[in-house]
DNA sequence: CCGGCGGTTTGCATCGTTGTACGATCACCC
DNA sequence: GGGTGATCGTACAACGATGCAAACCGCCGG
């Protein structure tokens, strides 16, 4: 079986403390000895039994993180990102998902299974305000997305509604005045949904165009298949738009995807403009005009604030709201002024 | 802190063991103590501590999926499949990426880290032959994708020799001569680029079509920007071709993108098969023929093979190979005969 | 020559859990 | 009412590692 400090402390002949000194980079260990630990150690194999190290020291060196789906495009380079950023700071990290499911979310923060963990990473979907208090955790969490609750917890996100607006001015400012959005979900209350389509409604107050909720496609999951449904709804309810805010990248090339087969052309008869710069924005056809979040950005800061609480051992420090910076990426789907 | 069976036996006023017993479902405790210690633990918010528990038995409960990179979808979806094989079997995922890098796969193989898992399902891709002998290690291990080493281990994969050879049939079959192919990687030595190259050469022998190196473009990842890449510099080539075939579908992706920037239509001057059936191969505009490897079976099953090891305790059975069954779907980017 | 002092090494208790062995209890039957 | 067997509960010893504190060593100064 695996050599535990015993076998190398026997074959060095030293105490297992004093192994267990050398492993530990314990300073007063005579050099001469630590190298005929080392060579112990090399030969045997020895790899800590790192189940009892947690169990000793109370941590497990590793995070969950959890994400509604790895099959979204977004989370899954989201997810990339965090075990990265997680990896440089040694810990390994353990993914979970949702399904954007509010009971599976609130299921997973009381669950067993991240007592296998020393914190969450947690992007919620399906919670809801009143589900807030199940945020009250004994281990530090970070939220991703949206302040979708009122509660003090870490927080990374980006402004959502800033970034909507902007959006949609851009497409205001480019000659649109029927801008039709995609992704609307009234389930949510204050999460990405909810503030992008503010977002949307602000610039059009602010552009002077009148507010059409005909214009405004649902969709409670955000796969490619939900943009394509949403563009078929929007065109069967027969009403003129010159332009589609898709909320996230994936709604948007699915509902590109249905325009061009519906004969329209994409930018000249309708602009299309995502959100999220997926690799595939660029590649798509034509290529996507979308809103970069600063993807990158929030996992590493994501790990970072978790790190931090890590280490000050929770609750001293007030809890943060951290903001990415976001870009308008302008390419061929909705071209600029 | 968190609640320990002491505190939880203390509450209920019985000895921790029986707060154990009644935990792991031991069946000789009287109903009456059963439901005392039930509501103790109800009301204290009980949770075993995993780390001793894997002290004590030897088991983690947790396994480790380590692929290329969380940003090839085809990866993503895979590990989303993984995670929720992994789940109802009441497992954990930890999730590693190699970047498809040799050293790392071979230190990931070694590492500690791993010591937190019962078991291993690695994507290999830049390894080689002689590397096989970092596949000897202590725990199950499960290997995706074809078989690259000589070196008896589980392994889960699909036909890739006889899927190329069926994609390249069916181009011939809708009359195409002139196959580009995108994604040959000479540094493979038995990986699915060499296997699938193969596969291609032996459609074109048997369809008496003679083989040209021209034809060939390499890319050692398979993200959409290489694929692009890739067609750039056949078309510099200055080499006619009516066809290509892309050995992923993000290869493909990138490839047709690069192709309709360059004015030739799709499918009518060039046809484009992929491989994988990511979601996305259904919206792109044209929507992707590709081939199907049954991604989700592949997910199940190596889970499924591991989960056999684990329970048998390692050595016992002798090292399986299951295949999983493809298909080619047709679609626009190039039409059957 | 001895006490004391860095610098090294070691022994012991402990983290929370489970398995084993045994002691206690109870119902039941004669 | 006492014996018996079945059933339940409890003490104790691990699993492998770390933190604390004591023991040990050689050497110096008094």
């Amino acid at each position: 079986m695996a050599a535990t400090l015993h076998d190398v402390a026997n074959l060095a002949g030293v105490s297992f403390k004093t192994v267990s000194n050398v492993v530990n980079g314990y300073p007063h260990v005579r050099p001469a000895t630590r190298e005929k630990v080392e060579r112990a150690i090399a030969e045997l194999g020895y790899k800590p039994n790192l189940s009892a190290r947690s169990l000793r020291s109370g941590r497990t060196g590793a995070i969950a993180l959890a994400v509604p789906e790895l099959n979204l495009s977004y989370f899954a380079e989201l997810a990339g990102f965090v075990i990265e950023a997680a990896e440089r700071a040694g810990l390994v990290t353990l993914v979970e998902q949702t399904g954007g499911d509010r009971a599976r979310e609130i299921a997973l923060l009381q669950s067993p299974r991240l007592r296998r963990t020393d914190g969450l990473i947690l992007s919620p979907l399906g919670m809801r305000q009143e589900d807030a208090g199940a945020l009250d955790v004994a281990f530090p969490l970070v939220l991703l997305g949206e302040r979708t609750f009122d509660w003090p917890s870490d927080h990374v996100t980006m402004d959502n509604l800033r970034a909507a607006r902007a959006a949609t001015e851009y497409l205001l400012a480019s000659g649109r005045r029927r801008i039709a959005v995609i992704g609307e979900n009234e389930d949510e209350v204050m999460g990405s949904a909810r503030l992008r389509l503010r977002g949307y409604r602000e610039a059009l107050e602010a552009g002077g165009v009148e507010y059409d909720e005909r214009l405004v496609a649902r969709a409670t999951l955000w796969h490619r298949a939900d943009g394509a449904r949403a563009m078929r709804e929007l065109l069967d309810r027969g009403v003129a738009f010159d332009a589609v805010f898709g909320f996230n990248d994936t709604l948007a090339l699915g509902a590109m995807r249905v325009l061009q087969e519906a004969g329209l052309r994409v930018p000249e008869d309708v602009a299309v403009l995502g959100f999220d710069n997926l690799d595939e924005a660029a590649y798509a056809i034509p290529s996507l005009t979308t809103v970069d979040p600063g993807r990158e950005w929030i996992a590493r800061t994501a790990v970072e604030t978790l790190l931090e609480r890590l280490r000050r051992g929770g609750g001293e420090a007030p809890p943060s709201t951290k903001l990415a910076d976001f870009t308008i990426v302008a390419r061929e789907s909705a071209p600029g002024a």
